[in-house]
DNA sequence: CTTAAAATTTAGGTTACCCAAAATTTATTT
DNA sequence: AAATAAATTTTGGGTAACCTAAATTTTAAG
């Protein structure tokens, strides 16, 4: 039983959408997530549904059978780990892979996929902090934390972006703050929730509470 | 103006039948390479001329034209680049390669195809010996002949495969003959043209005329 | 120059996606 | 519980590739 390109994008969407809050998702977010009309979202769910990759019924929504969540994880993976290799090897850096990420992943080839991650050392994380399923679709635990939620005076080390937008990557890259960086948390703003903190040991940068958000620490 | 995955592999189905003869294919042949039927090839060329990216009239058949011949030596290049890719660092054996590249050669992205250039070291030659062409479509020229043209006692260097199968390539593995082996001609045999050739000096191997045809030599 | 064979095109379908608008179902509010 | 709002599905259509079978050309042979 194959899975099309397009089955495998709504299996991504599915996942990201329920991972979280592991509850079941509806066609409106679907089609939002990938850019497409809900009325097209219904046909491809049952779909899915007679393939037994998801779950589906029209007032809960979709969610992901073992199988499904097996193919979904294999994606990612495979996403991940094209991203990993581009940044190590091909001088890509953290905001220009997503878009080529998103053609590898849809390559199908074992052979490749365990070669391409022994290549690389088996990594556990993507360039943007993001955890990387393994062969059986395990994927490390970190119980990180916004910059946000953060105490004065904290030391801490940023292990992932919520946000893996050029823009956003772009704008780190401005700050100066990468993944590994640790920082330490030197003021937060009552009125907007915005904190100051000191980089490296050495220069201060501002952070809107919005930025703060979208960076994980540990 | 795009081109679609289904467009890039007409382009290459035609400019590798029109590539030696310099003239022109029919839908037939296009129809064969392509594993499709010969009646679905009209209108495919139509769309493609109406492109500009062939010349075509029912009569004499099809051409690339200029911007035709740029995009198919595009997609050449990125399947020989990597198949290169998968030998040198993945693993791959010559026989393993064709299948994946195939998917990868339809990946976009100049950035992408520049950095893995250069990461192989901008190589000329794929694993199959077939030359891959620079990033303006130009391609290294050897004039190598098949082995079964060769004159007794001459002493010759394999450089190239006629026949990318991964049945012929497997039963060169099985004979022990590689890219760059030196092998001497000892004898024609009349009545069937298969010839006895010593390999890099040692061991003395028999070809059929229909292998000695496949192996490119200078 | 006629005719048979080979190649190409046309005509009518199929499948996998997608869309907009109308209709229906489900959820929320009063 | 009825009214309204929101989400979903249906309907009717569209595009890109592909197929088979039946014309129609073109080419090649006598």
């Amino acid at each position: 039983m194959t899975i099309s390109v397009t089955e495998e994008n709504y299996l991504k969407a599915i996942f990201s959408a329920t991972y979280v809050s592991e509850s079941r998702v509806g066609n409106q977010l679907i089609a939002e997530k990938l850019s497409i009309n809900p009325a097209s979202v219904t046909e491809m769910l049952r779909k899915l549904d007679d393939k037994k990759l998801i779950e589906y019924n029209r007032s809960s929504g979709a969610k992901l059978t073992k199988d499904g969540q097996k193919a979904a994880l294999n994606v990612i993976r495979k996403h991940r780990l094209w991203e990993t290799f581009l940044v190590e090897h091909l001088n890509f850096t953290w905001d220009q892979v997503h878009e080529v990420a998103e053609q590898l992943e849809h390559i199908q080839s074992d052979k490749l996929l365990d070669e391409l991650a022994s290549f690389l050392g088996n990594p556990e994380f993507d360039p943007h902090g993001d955890p990387i399923p393994d062969k059986h679709g395990k994927m490390p635990v970190v119980k990180s934390s916004n910059l946000s939620n953060a105490a004065i005076g904290k030391k801490l080390k940023v292990v992932k972006v919520g946000d893996n937008t050029a823009s956003f990557l772009k704008y780190l890259d401005k700050q100066g703050i990468a993944l590994g960086d640790i920082l330490t948390i030197k003021e937060v703003q009552d009125f907007d929730r915005s904190v100051l903190v000191e980089l490296k040991g050495k220069k201060e940068v501002y952070l809107s509470a919005g930025a703060a958000e979208k960076i994980m620490v540990i």
